[in-house]
Parts: C-alpha cells; sequence; structure tokens
DNA sequence: ACCAAATTTTAACGCGCGTAAAAATTTAAT
DNA sequence: ATTAAATTTTTACGCGCGTTAAAATTTGGT
C-alpha cells in the first residue's frame, strides 16, 4: 500500500480511506487513485484490514452439511444475499458432526465477523459455546431453532406446514402413517413428529409412526432400506406414508419402485407417498413427490435482513425474534 | 497472547513457538503452556499468524457449483482430506459463474493458502486469472482439465469412461445415442462428446447426437423438458439414451415417467437411459440409474497427496502432472 | 484577494502475531 | 564440578493495514 501510495502521488491514510469507502474522498484524488488503479493492479490485503478496523464486512454461514441439497440450496441464497449487500459471506459446512459446528465457530471468531447466519444442529449443538458466541457476535439461526439462543431465528413453520399436508392427505385418501428416523439427524424432526400428532388428533385420526433404524446423513440409502422393510412386510398401517422429509420419500419412493408398488394418488396405486422441504429434486421423482414448499428465498433473504438490522442498531436486540413462514403445499403426483 | 504469556509464566516467543509446533518446545514448558490453557481459554488469531508465516496451513478449494451434488460431494471430500491432514481447507463456490471464479481466487490471495485445488470451469474460466494465480501458488486442477495451467491435474479418463459405457450399451441392446446440452454448462461434456463419436465409430455405429436448448444449472429441469421434447416426438433414433451426466439422466428419467414409458433393460421396456458420474443419487432414480461411477475418493485424495507433494517440494514440477482415473461401469435398472 | 471549511499530508502508534539475534538459563554428558 | 549443547528469555523489528491528531494544503464563497 505504501508502494501504490508513492506510485498514485497520494498519501497512504487517503488510500487506506478510499479502499474503506471511495465516496468518502474528493472526486479528484478518487480519479487519481482509479488511475494509477489500472496501471498497477493492487488490492489491499483484506485479513490485514480486518485486523484493525473495529467492524468488517464478513459474515459467517454454518450450516451441518452442505451434502445435503436442502442446505447447499439455502446456503446458496444466503451466501449470495450477503454478496449483493456487500459483503463477505464465507460458507461453513460442518460436516454432519456437532464438533465441527463448535469448530467452525471457534474459527469464525478469528475473523471477527461482522455477523453469523447459524443453522444448528439444535438438541446435539454445543450449547455452551453457541450460547457464548451469542454473546460476543450479532447471530442469527435459521432453519433450526434453539431455545433461548441466538437473537433471532428464521424458519418454516413446522405446526402449520405438516398440518396443512395432513389436512390434504385426509381430504384426499386414507389418513397418513408417519416415516422418520428412530434417532433423527435432522433437527426439526421431533417438531414434525409432534405436529403430526396434534393434526392427527385434530382430525379425529389415530397416529401412526413408523421408525427406521440408522444413523447418519445416508437418509435416502435409510428411507429406501429401512422403509423398504416395512413396505415389504406390509407393515405400514395405512397406504398413505407422510415422511419427515423429501430425502426419506426419495429412499422410500426407490424401495417401492423396487416391490414394483405403484405410488400415486390415481387410480391403480397402491401406496401415496409425501415428503416435507420440496428438496430441489423433489420435482424431478418419479412420481414427482408431493411436499411442502419450504420458501427458501423468504427465509435466507428474512435471515440476512435480520442480521443486518441487528449489525446496524449496535446494540442487542431487547427482545428475541422468531419468524416462522409458513409452508405451501406442492401437490405433485406421488400423493 | 502478551497476557497469556505472563500469566502462563512463559515468554511470548515460546508461547509463539508452541503454537506453531508444540514439539518444539521443552516437555516441561509444554506441560506449563498446557496447564495455562486450561485455566485461560486463550487461541492464537489464526490471521495474525498467518500475516507473517511464510507458509500458512491454508489450502483453498474452488468449485464451479456447490449447489449441484457432484461438486458439493467432491468438495466434502477434498475437504475432509485436507482437514485430517491438519490444514485448513476453505471451500469456495463459483456460483455457476466464471466471475466469481475469479473473485475466489483473488481474495484467496490474501489468505495466502499454502496451496490451492481448482476444479475450473474450463474454457469459459479466466484463463489469464488462473494462470497468474498458478504462478504464484501451487495449484492443483480436478474435475475438468486446462490446457498447461496448473502443475497438476486429476480427474476421470472420459475417453475409457464413455467408450466402457457405450460397449456395455452395444452389447446389451440397440447402440446409445447422445443426449447433452446444445451449449454444455459442464466442463467435460466437450469430452464426452468427442469420446463418444469415436466410440462409436470404433463400434462401427453411427453417432446419433441430441442437443437440449437452454442453459445454466438446472439440468434436471433441461433434461426433462427438453429430453421430454425429444421422447413426445419420439425423435431418439434408438430406444438407448446416454446421457451426458446424470443430472440430465434424472430429468429424463422424470419426462420418461409423465409419458408412461418405462425405463430399463427388462422384457417390456420401451426405453434405456444411462448417465454419467454416479451422482449420489442416482442409485435412488426410479430405476436406478446405470452410470458410470468416478473415483471420487481416489480423485480426492490423489488431488489433495499431489498438491501436498508440491508444497513439500518448495520449486515448482519439472513436468505438468496429469492423473486419470478409470470410471467403473454401474450396472443398475435403468440400462 | 481573503477567510473559513473541507480535505490531505505527516507523523506516529497499534493490531496480534512471526521471527531473528544476542544474552541468559537450563539440561545432559563427561 | 565442568563444559558443551539445547532451550528459553530479552530485545527489537516487521507484516499490511487502520486510525488518530496536528500541520499543511486545497477549495469554495465573496
Amino acid at each position: 500500500m505504501e508502494e501504490f501510495a508513492t506510485i498514485s502521488g497520494i498519501s497512504r491514510p487517503t488510500i487506506s480511506k478510499y479502499f474503506n469507502d471511495p465516496d468518502s474522498v474528493r472526486t479528484s484524488t478518487r480519479q487519481k487513485i482509479e488511475r494509477a488503479l489500472e496501471r498497477y493492479d493492487y488490492r489491499p490485503n483484506v485479513f490485514a484490514m480486518n485486523q484493525n478496523r473495529r467492524t468488517t464486512k464478513n459474515i459467517g454461514i454454518v450450516v451441518p452439511n452442505l451434502a445435503d441439497p436442502f442446505f447447499s440450496e439455502i446456503g446458496r441464497r444466503v451466501e449470495l444475499a450477503c454478496i449483493e449487500a456487500g459483503y463477505s459471506p464465507i460458507l461453513l459446512s460442518s460436516h454432519g458432526s456437532p464438533d465441527m459446528e463448535r469448530d467452525n465457530l471457534s474459527s469464525l471468531r478469528s475473523l471477527k465477523p461482522a455477523g453469523v447466519l447459524l443453522a444448528p444442529f439444535g438438541r446435539v449443538s454445543d450449547r455452551d459455546a453457541v450460547r457464548a458466541f451469542d454473546e460476543d457476535f450479532p447471530l442469527v439461526l435459521f432453519d433450526a431453532n434453539m431455545h433461548d439462543v441466538g437473537q433471532a431465528f428464521v424458519g418454516t413453520d413446522n405446526d402449520q406446514s405438516v398440518d396443512l399436508m395432513v389436512e390434504y392427505l385426509c381430504r384426499s385418501g386414507e389418513p397418513p402413517c408417519l416415516f422418520e428416523m428412530k434417532t433423527p439427524t435432522n433437527p426439526n424432526a421431533n417438531k414434525r413428529r409432534q405436529a403430526y400428532i396434534e393434526s392427527m388428533e385434530r382430525h379425529g385420526e389415530k397416529p401412526a409412526i413408523y421408525q427406521a433404524e440408522g444413523t447418519g446423513w445416508n437418509f435416502e440409502e435409510i428411507g429406501s432400506i429401512e422403509g423398504g422393510k416395512f413396505l415389504a412386510r406390509k407393515a405400514f398401517s395405512t397406504n398413505t406414508v407422510l415422511c419427515s422429509n423429501d430425502r426419506l420419500a426419495i429412499g422410500l419412493l426407490s424401495a417401492a419402485y423396487g416391490l414394483d408398488l405403484k405410488v400415486g394418488h390415481g387410480a391403480g396405486c397402491h401406496l401415496r407417498i409425501a415428503g416435507h422441504d420440496d428438496h430441489p429434486f423433489s420435482r424431478f421423482t418419479c412420481p414427482p413427490l408431493t411436499t411442502i414448499a419450504q420458501d427458501y428465498e423468504a427465509i435466507a433473504n428474512r435471515a440476512v435482513r435480520t442480521l443486518f438490522g441487528m449489525m446496524e442498531n449496535q446494540k442487542r436486540l431487547s427482545a428475541r425474534e422468531e419468524t416462522i413462514f409458513e409452508g405451501r403445499l406442492i401437490m405433485r403426483d406421488s400423493a
């Protein structure tokens, strides 16, 4: 920067000021700098900049698992929303491990982020670590809530969305049973189970829950193998299976196909299968998957807006802010 | 660090040495430090560390589009391989835009990465930017090659893999036509087309290529809509369609399902569909997709190994090193 | 041409750490 | 106990930039 200051004929502090905000210097000097910039490709070191700035333009984004298209999709949107606002997002995946979530938060500290968007694991997250982080930085949770942690939460209303799906399934055929993992990896699974039970009872139906063995993030495989066992044994009590998420549903669709069970809501179909989340590939399953669409765009935008709002008002929000968007029913052919 | 040095009773340079390599200090002092560490949660600022170190532990990883499961899968493996080796990978997605690829490389510079793994866009990458980066840092290309750029390339042998698939399809039924995008986003598409043509000629068959309109990264949608048009018009010259990649194939499967065309290699099937890449979800399509498996694990590991090798031998490799792994034929039900 | 306001320059310090050189200390070996 | 080798401490500088305060300059208005 010293060098560049010399050859551009401007003092270093002014150059520094320019890079901090080009409009903060006189037009004539700005032009001088920009002309020098063309001849001499100089770019300030962003980390050295951040070392002294009280506030950086860095935004941390942490998701549980980028290999899950749901998170890669919502992560992508959040990232783009930050870029659009002139910030430098850094997207970190915890690779399915709460330990790495802690590590990620920890390494974000050195970045001095202006704010952080976290989709936590939920109950298995390191509560103390998240809370400690929350003390030091503006923190917005999304997708999965954690009681009393983070200044704000943005997500989907599982009660509403599950109820909507149950309502539709009841109206259009047999009431659904629920297919989920016994020890769910997805942090929203518990809420959905609860929502399913309550909704069924409201509809005067008896809840029936089928839980797949297996742990980890290979939901399709679990859905296919464990769900296939239920199908083969004809264990499901109804012909309508609501899956806790689309990836399980995709696995179950695959198992049904292998067993020559025709899935769909039309005549001659053996089975209806519905999912939740509107996974990017759900439109292309065979048959296309009836599911609940989470409003990715709205969640991403609101989470980012909320964070930016917190960043502007220096001090913490007076009250924790929870925003939940309604899910939309996407009727396709599978149910 | 000054503070921590004081309370641990050790001088700052020694503390610094400890964090650089715990084994470089005497056992007794290491224990003192570690005991102090327990009482006083101190962690050095990694970016301040990197500011002066001639060599950091940072590894940059750049992929074209994390929303594509192929890249999120291989990115994930590369990332984990780096972590395992004690490095700090940072995974960047170019969101489908060559401009952002340039930006990503540019912002990686400030990180002073010990090395970078890049899956470039190929022809549409900013050749000069990549080459300039290559001058300054150890750079390994993977997935897509760029002529004479990067010190090494690791990928899949498209000639071999496509030939293998063509061979199988010819032996087991009608020879395949090729379904691809007219202006392919995937950097390997051109190689695969060429490989298809040559392989067909070697087998004494006439190549037939069908190109879908549309640009961007929504391959499934393009495969479904454009591929569906070909199917509806019965335009494909054979009953066997080799898709340039699995995502197109997934779209085409979906279109076939919608048209009530039974896909598979068994009796009573109208159509065979094959893909390429062994996309993480190809096992769960209906029917499961016959495809070519790229050896993700081998590619990821070799790319990382190669990079580490380059990082150890300070100077550049004498010759550019290209490693290509063979694809494996995965026979499932779709073809 | 003169003055106040706006801007830039000069000079200097700080961030959180790496690193180098010389001096002091500890350790291991004879 | 002596000595040499290994480590640690002291001291000081540097990285690439932000930031501040005072001094110098430029600008706009009249």
